[in-house]
DNA sequence: ATGATTTGTTCAACGGTTGAATTATTTGCC
DNA sequence: GGCAAATAATTCAACCGTTGAACAAATCAT
């Protein structure tokens, strides 16, 4: 029952070492990498390229002599995963290649508030199939798909609660025309923090993302994987307390982050009606604005502070709207971790704006199909064997 | 190179059956838990019992026909871990064996703080020499050690800074007399909460570990595995913000719980000179001692609260001085996390002392050697092979 | 051209697991 | 008491994946 496990095991090992070599790597490479034997790296490579895992590239020019390397790279033209996004005021779908390369990607702007569920789940649809017509043009097989909510999403991938869609026990991989995929659903600061961790440098990473929508929500990356929590609910940044004597929260609590910055407890501070007005005005250099802002990124670094005390995390990740407006919020926030970090003299704490931006979440689903690929390459090895014996 | 690994892999896999089954479990119920063959749990139980990991007890009554099992356990007399703890008033030593039993345990009582570096260690030495004279005697070998001390340890085994011993860049592993054997050195809180995840029912788990002393710290396990941090300083609860704007703690930064739940600030409210004073006026039912736990109480509560909303924790366990003091602490905690964790409707979140109260550190300390050998037994039978061969 | 050098493949051997057959030891039933 | 059924543990040939050495392929340096 293990003996297969080894294989498997080294099958991925094989994967990610090609996906992070700087250049496309020989099996000679990977076998000095790896401490495998050449003989077995290329027992390994063979399968790989005819699961259309990986291809071979013309050889590279060699410095001094021998027989030029076969460079190895990720498969353009195998699976690829399709990332969709629910969010208050837009839907999005992308497809991205094994090797992370975003092929497809659409965003459909709308408030999806007032809008009964069928409506939003049946554009979602139209853009997953649109998606999937695109992906098959450019040859490339949508192998899975992952659907980012702003809620919390329980184990079975139930939307248990998305406050601000007003949603509840929702089954979202319902309806979406993708019987036969597989489909999995995630809160959508969990799969964002995926993509900014496979959007950054290879190698295990530990970090927090923010994502600042109407809610605060966060994502855990801890030594390179996804920290979900007990129950898959981790990251209510949102809910910690700020000043425990503090206005009330629509979650009963007194205090919460989320009354001093949120998206609406800004806007309202600086006197703006939505997020364009807020950028022109602090473009500008209004100085209430300004104040709110600086105000919201303090409070932000508190609670970030905190964050960072407790898991000791060298990098913050600030993604949803406050990646346009990271340019103002960073300094507060920056100011508070300095302040208020133990460790901040030993080891200095990043607080950077996301990479991604706005599409962190979308393109993070789609990563996040393709990853458990390259993680698991024999259960898709496995299955590309299937389907070619029915299909013939 | 990865031939082997599967052997590792398999021989720790057959160890934590045992060590987690209700009853001692026969090789044939391994293979059905496992999905070995019996032929393969049959083999590398032989080398576990050569190896000295393993026991066979005699046969248990069986229900029905059949050939009665041999019942297999943790072997009492095989490898055990030395665990030794300086803390701000005590040292102690104690060897635990591969099966959790505490072998030998003992304490000695004294205010460190006034004392010099190698007279601490030097008493130190001293009481892990009897620790291994005593464990000789019971027919248990002593295979490695870990230290457990209240600050910031690197991974080098180096401690940076241990502010209420006066300590800073102390290498403790040196000067301990225990030359032959492997000794790690890690923050108390992290041992601790090592200790209450060993001590109580296997499987995985996830939970804080809250360490009061005159700081406070903090232990996370995650998922059954202990976080440490990127850096391997994460914990430092003592210094999250529970108000922005209240006073001035001793690092700088303003309002940090340590201000409102540390044994000082606790003991200045009450008006009492020591721990023993504050639990008897506690007990007594004086309404200032009271008032002054429920106040600490409160604010731990609000800090543990913004942690558990974080990283989605299901179990808060209160250990070091707050461990005697919980009965008056929990109640208040348990206010606030039911008030601000988002989730606690759903899921509640239990607050309880610590099961293994003030020898926590010392006993996760030697728990951490054993259980090291109870991972990767491998590694502790290719030695005892080469010492075999070495003195026959 | 020839030798040095490096890549990739082939093949017998090896380590570890597998599955079936075999032995060992008990209970239940006549 | 004897025998069949049942369960535990071991033995052994076969199998799977890796290993190491030998070998063929392709290039550069001289």
């Amino acid at each position: 029952m293990r003996q297969g496990a080894l294989r498997e095991h080294n099958l991925g090992l094989v994967l990610r070492q090609v996906a992070s070599a700087p250049r496309p790597p020989s099996r000679a490479d990977i076998a000095a990498a790896t401490g495998l034997t050449r003989a077995t790296v290329s027992a390994l490579v063979d399968d790989l390229i005819t699961g259309r895992l990986l291809a071979e590239v013309g050889p590279a020019p060699r410095a001094g002599a021998g027989r030029p390397a076969a460079g190895l790279v990720l498969a353009a033209n195998g699976p690829a995963g399709l990332g969709l996004e629910i969010n208050i005021d837009y839907l999005a779908a992308c497809v991205v290649d094994l090797a992370g390369a975003v092929r497809h990607h659409r965003v459909r702007r709308a408030d999806q508030r007032p809008r009964r569920l069928d409506e939003v789940l049946g554009e979602l649809a139209g853009l997953a199939a649109m998606a999937r017509a695109d992906a098959e043009r450019e040859g490339v097989e949508v192998a899975g798909a992952a659907v980012a909510v702003p809620g919390l999403v329980d184990a079975s991938g139930l939307v248990r609660l998305a406050p601000n869609l007003g949603w509840r026990d929702v089954d979202v991989s319902d309806g979406l025309g993708l019987e036969g995929l597989a489909v999995t659903v995630d809160n959508e600061a969990n799969l964002a923090a995926l993509g900014e961790l496979h959007a950054g440098p290879p190698g295990p990473a530990s970090f927090l993302y923010v994502s600042g929508e109407i809610g605060i929500g966060a994502g855990i990356v801890l030594n390179g994987a996804l920290y979900r929590g007990a129950r898959g609910w981790s990251g209510e940044l949102g809910h910690v307390a700020v000043r425990p004597d503090g206005p009330t929260c629509r979650c009963g609590a007194r205090g919460c982050l989320e009354q001093y910055a949120g998206q609406e407890g800004i806007l309202r501070a600086a006197g703006a009606a939505d997020t364009d007005e807020l950028m022109r005005r602090a473009e500008a250099g209004d100085a209430a604005t300004r104040e709110a802002l600086t105000n919201a990124g303090t409070a932000l670094g508190v609670a970030v502070a905190g964050v960072v005390n407790v898991l000791d995390l060298d990098t913050v990740v600030l993604g949803g709207v406050y990646a346009p407006l990271s340019r103002w919020l960073c300094p507060a926030v920056e100011v508070e971790v300095e302040r208020r970090v133990l460790t901040a003299a030993w080891s200095p704490v990043v607080v950077r704006r996301s990479l991604l931006g706005a599409d962190a979440a979308s393109v993070g689903a789609a990563g996040a199909v393709v990853r458990e690929i390259r993680d698991h390459p024999a259960r898709w090895l496995a299955r590309a064997v299937t389907e070619a014996g029915h299909q013939p």
